[in-house]
DNA sequence: AGTGTTGGATACCTCTACTGTCTAACACGG
DNA sequence: CCGTGTTAGACAGTAGAGGTATCCAACACT
């Protein structure tokens, strides 16, 4: 198909996808001419994927590039996925100086006994979260994440259940990347609804 | 105490305390003089809160704004404020269309026994994420988040429990968005956390 | 009186995510 | 093979967000 089609199909205004090409989002399509290049399903694919994570998740165009860059190099291996392409997608957005509570995030990964590299950015944004609480006057310390951690540990569970039963490992990669990302607002969702319906149990009659 | 004082001790630069002033985010200080005007710590706190909403996670000028308004309208009433002020804030950020996905979030919520306001956002952030999943040919129906839903609920409790013993309702309301806002990073992190230890498990030696 | 700091207003800047315009090369019906 | 419409690629332009810089007159301190 070309790029015309594409964009209808897609949704997404030809100018739009000329950028997300010219951002290397979207590979480039087979050239039949100078002026002509032809596109197929696997672009729609992609075109979609893009539209998901900038759209329902709000990943800016530069973070989507490295996450599918990371998707395109490291498919054959889940294991390592799951850290580098998932790493990259700041869960707070923007790199923060390293807070003091690194130490203490450190201590609640040994009490988990999980085995977390030691470089995850995912220690950086606990440590932020705990430094910027307490400069607020709520005190909150390690321990009181520790529950909150437990419960984590089951949602990973579920979450990794979704990826048995598939053979290829592009295809798991990429499932893997949608159901952590893009499942990110609907934990939310779910996390406010739940407090509300709580909220409601406590203090309405 | 002035607005370099204010400025030093907050660590936000002179022109954009003014620029949050602006913009209404911070109420301007007692006037002393026609150039000259007093700000006190609770400037400072609000200044941090709005440091931590914009840095830690990422919530725009303006959602802070409303965010902010709404916890002054509605600290008496801290179920309305679970509702008001946290609903403002889009989980996945900016609106989309409405999902026919809509129906199978009120199955969700039926079969769970939720008391949950028909008009929450969370619901139309849960019926656009199907709805994305399955054009990205993820199979994923209302009762795969069934089990998700469960462990909202249990994280919800323990939201709750930390709001406990406060006497001070606007105390209270602040407290609650802080837990609810400036936690979501965090528990997002605790997942990614998760997941790669659950990885490791299944994958690795 | 002199030096430096404020408040308030306004102009300007940088970045992001697009959008519009242009050109030359095609495609295709007649 | 002519005319109309589409296309690839390059590049300039735009709107909004989130500040930053500059200016000025009015203080405050010494």
């Amino acid at each position: 198909m070309r790029i015309s089609e594409l964009s209808r199909r897609s949704g997404v205004s030809v100018t739009t996808i000329k950028y997300y090409l010219r951002e290397g989002l979207l590979p480039p399509g087979r050239q039949t001419a100078a002026t002509q290049a032809e596109y197929d399903d696997q672009h729609l694919h992609r075109l979609r994927l893009i539209r998901a994570l900038t759209g329902v998740r709000g990943l800016s165009v530069s973070t989507v590039r490295e996450v599918l860059d990371a998707l395109a190099e490291h498919a054959d291996d889940t294991h390592r996925l799951l850290g580098v392409a998932l790493g990259s997608v700041r869960v707070g957005e923007k790199a923060g100086q390293d807070a003091p509570e690194a130490a203490e995030v450190a201590e609640l990964v040994e009490e988990l006994d999980w085995r977390v590299h030691a470089a995850a950015p995912a220690r950086a944004v606990l440590a932020e979260t705990l430094s910027s609480l307490r400069a607020l006057g709520v005190p909150l310390d390690w321990r009181t994440l520790l529950p909150y951690a437990r419960l984590a540990e089951r949602t990973a569970v579920l979450d990794l259940d979704q990826l048995d039963g598939l053979d290829d490992p592009l295809e798991t990669a990429e499932r893997a990347l949608l159901l952590t990302v893009l499942l990110e607002p609907a934990l939310m969702a779910l996390r406010r609804m739940a407090q509300e319906n709580e909220s409601a149990r406590r203090h309405l009659p």
